[in-house]
RNA sequence: GGAGAGUUGGCUGAGCGGUCAAAAGCAGCAGACUGUAAAUCUGCCGGGCCACGCCCUACGGAGGUUCGAAUCCUCCACUCUCCA
């Protein structure tokens, strides 16, 4: 590849680039380039937004660079003030290092496992000290702090702002400092904390980094970012069938956008077939579970998307119960027991209220048989076996012992 | 340091001392319609009880006034505003 093709291959998809040309001079002097991204430990399950940067880091790996996957287990200590409305509750030492072992179990589903360089940043900003950290905070002022829109809007909106939430966007600086990096990638939503650290860096006397960021992802309800406190994610560590599911549930609309961010098609390929939906020529829940199946393929298996599909195709368009049921055993009675507190200790439902909602509206089918009434018992007696449907995609087969 | 305003269910946000498990919106769940899509419509939306009624928990925390408090009083915690 020419550089101009590496150029245009790392800046795919990327909403800002700053500067093109400093990440051109970069690459033209041949030594490979220090890629940093930094994660907060905060959410333990790596979803598919995750994954938008994540392939992004890949093509740095792809062309040669040394990536680095930094684990912010101090930074997590602070919490992150990006996009958020209110302070974010600090986690232990103990939740930190738990959240980052899932972390790197999970990133080499994406990432090179060989070449990934796993960083934690406790490592030089644990060792700052209180009189380091005051000597960092001394390099910034307040007005250019407040320059970040969403302090800038809790201020205005009255809202409290804790002092350590400040030191974020310092701190995290501070990480390209201390790693020298080349380049930092991020989401949009970090733009302001990556271009901080550009200014640190030329404070250190370092040649400031290039920044690159990355669409933010909607998640399943096409509107809120994808994030595990929304609970509007896919998770890549969730069983295929989970993931086939929560795609097809995304609006036609949302799947272009997935396919963008989410699968290795180029944008034209993308234009193409999205093209070829509108024209008619090919059904929208088609494309769909093409996606849903490129999806699983990345995270599991070829095998896996074929499968999530057949059972797709099996309990939805078929209405059938799914190949695998969970089995729940309960004790058994002599005396018949109502259906509702069935469902609730089969785990069907959070409480026997919510089961008999459940049931009142029709959303309850006992061995394929629609159950209306609350008063609904059921015969369990040793032996005694029930194919129990709920909702839409709940299944459960309940046998008493 | 001084003066004032506020803290309500997952979120936003109403709330007269009784009729408040608490308006409304969002989110969520179920049903209808579908392509389990979206949009739309309908219902539900703290928990317990083989109950259509009763009980428990809940309106920042702790006390108090009252037959009765989310609503009044006191103290505490937290947040915001203005002044210094």
């Amino acid at each position: 590849m020419t550089v101009d093709e590496q150029l245009e291959y790392l800046g795919k998809g990327a909403v800002d680039l700053i500067e093109k040309a400093d990440l051109k001079s970069k690459i033209l002097r041949g030594r490979p380039l220090t890629v940093k991204v930094g994660f907060d430990p905060t959410a333990p399950d790596i979803h598919l937004g995750h994954t938008v940067v994540m392939r992004k880091m890949r093509h740095f790996q792809q062309l040669g660079h040394r990536v680095i996957f930094l684990i912010g287990d101090f930074t997590g200590m602070i919490g992150d003030p990006t996009g958020k409305k209110a302070t974010r509750p600090a986690l232990t030492r103990e939740e930190i290092l738990a959240n980052a072992e899932t972390y790197k179990r999970q990133v080499h589903k994406i990432l090179d496992p060989e070449t990934t360089e796993i960083r934690f940043n406790s490592e030089w900003l644990g060792a700052l000290g209180a009189e380091g950290m005051v000597r960092l905070a001394a390099k910034y002022t307040l007005a250019r702090i407040l320059e970040r829109d969403d302090f800038r809007r809790r201020f205005e909106a009255h809202q409290p702002i804790s002092l350590h939430e400040l030191l974020y966007p310092l701190a995290q600086g501070y990480d390209s400092v201390a790693l020298k990096a080349d380049v930092e990638l991020g989401g949009t939503d970090q733009l302001f904390n990556l271009l901080v650290g550009r200014d640190l860096m030329r404070e250190y006397g370092l040649e400031p980094q290039v920044v690159l960021t990355m669409p933010l992802l909607e998640g399943l309800d096409g509107v809120e970012k994808m994030s595990k406190s929304l609970g509007n994610y896919i998770g890549i560590d969730e069983q295929p069938g989970e993931i086939f599911g929560k795609v097809m549930s995304i609006s036609d609309e949302m799947m272009w956008k997935y396919y963008l961010l989410c699968t290795d098609l180029t944008p034209g390929e993308v234009k193409e077939l999205r093209a070829h939906v509108e024209s008619g020529s090919h059904h929208p829940m088609d494309a769909k579970k093409d996606l849903a199946k490129a999806i699983i393929r990345d995270f599991h298996s070829p095998e896996a998307a074929e499968a999530a599909e057949a059972e797709f195709r099996r309990i939805f368009s078929e209405k059938q119960a799914p190949t695998e049921i969970e089995e729940t055993t309960l004790p058994a009675g002599d005396e018949p027991q109502l259906l509702v507190k069935i469902i609730t200790a089969a785990g069907l439902a959070a409480s026997n209220k919510d089961a008999q909602r459940l049931v009142a509206q029709g959303g309850v089918l006992v061995d394929e048989v629609k159950i209306d009434s609350t008063r609904h018992t059921l015969d369990v007696s040793a032996g005694k076996i029930y194919l129990l449907k709920v909702g839409k995609r709940r299944f459960a087969r309940v046998r008493f012992e």
